[in-house]
DNA sequence: ACTAAATAGGATAAAAATATCCGATTAAAT
DNA sequence: ATTTAATCGGATATTTTTATCCTATTTAGT
């Protein structure tokens, strides 16, 4: 409804490394897959796009994998996460898809809809991983069912 | 961010059919898919959907075109347009995508979203063509720039 | 009847998103 | 050093979405 494949592949990977690095594991990419259920290849690509983002070390060689430090799971916000899978995901923002959508320039939904998108960016720009994969590591949320 | 290309060309153009039966014109495929600024063979497609799902009506022939009345625009909601064009809009729901994503088994962001879905869905079921389509013809509202 | 102007509908093409495969590289363990 | 377990990166395949093209059908006007 909002985020492609791709995005939430890239979520829910971090979410999960997030959760096993805050309990001292590292997770490989097999792991991941398997927890978040979502096809390996292409989600090896995406853990390839989050490493080169920022948003998780990798590492190389045998005993490797992903993980992430927990002061860093505190800084990274899921919009950070969206924009290194998507850079211009901000640049799209009109629900018709006017280019130049605006308060003086609007599209026919843009009054009732500026409220939503304000709201959702908030989400974006205001929940942490951490926050997630507390959740997660707690028991109070899931990422396949 | 929310809709596809073929559901915002979908809307738009129900709008403009709209905002022309107000004031008494019929829209033909050319002068509409000018108008919204999509692409012409696209928006033929789209159009037959709209009208099979009882959106606008089609008049077929020379002098024919698109149309609908005051009455239907009034009961039409945004929500009906995005489902004539996509059946299972609704069912997709989850922001991380999973499949029975609920209060007892949230995504790591149910519930921080749920309020955005709940006006999102309030938005798409309390907006009428109506509305649109009388901002448009006001000036109040554009379907390109 | 004929012509012209429309939409309908089927076939196809192009582009983007999703997904897979495989060899190269890295690093730990023996 | 060799083996083994990982990620990296490039090439390719598949699927879905977006877009185009062409013929058939319908209807108004002459």
């Amino acid at each position: 409804m909002i985020f492609s494949k791709a995005i939430e592949y890239g979520i829910k990977a971090s979410v999960y490394v997030a959760k096993q690095s805050m309990n001292g594991y590292r997770s490989n990419l097999k792991e991941i897959s398997e927890h978040i259920n979502s096809p390996e290849a292409f989600t090896a690509k995406i853990l390839q796009q989050l490493a080169k983002g920022g948003i998780i070390h990798s590492i190389k060689g045998a005993g490797g994998g992903f993980a992430l430090e927990i002061k860093e799971m505190k800084k990274i916000k899921l919009v950070d996460i969206v924009l290194a899978l998507d850079a211009d995901f901000l640049n799209s923002t009109c629900v018709l898809g006017l280019k130049h959508c605006s308060e003086t320039n609007p599209c026919p939904v843009h009054h009732k809809y500026k409220h939503i998108k304000r709201e959702t960016l908030h989400l974006l720009r205001n929940t942490s991983l951490l926050e997630m994969s507390i959740n997660l590591d707690k028991g109070l949320a899931y990422l396949r069912n």
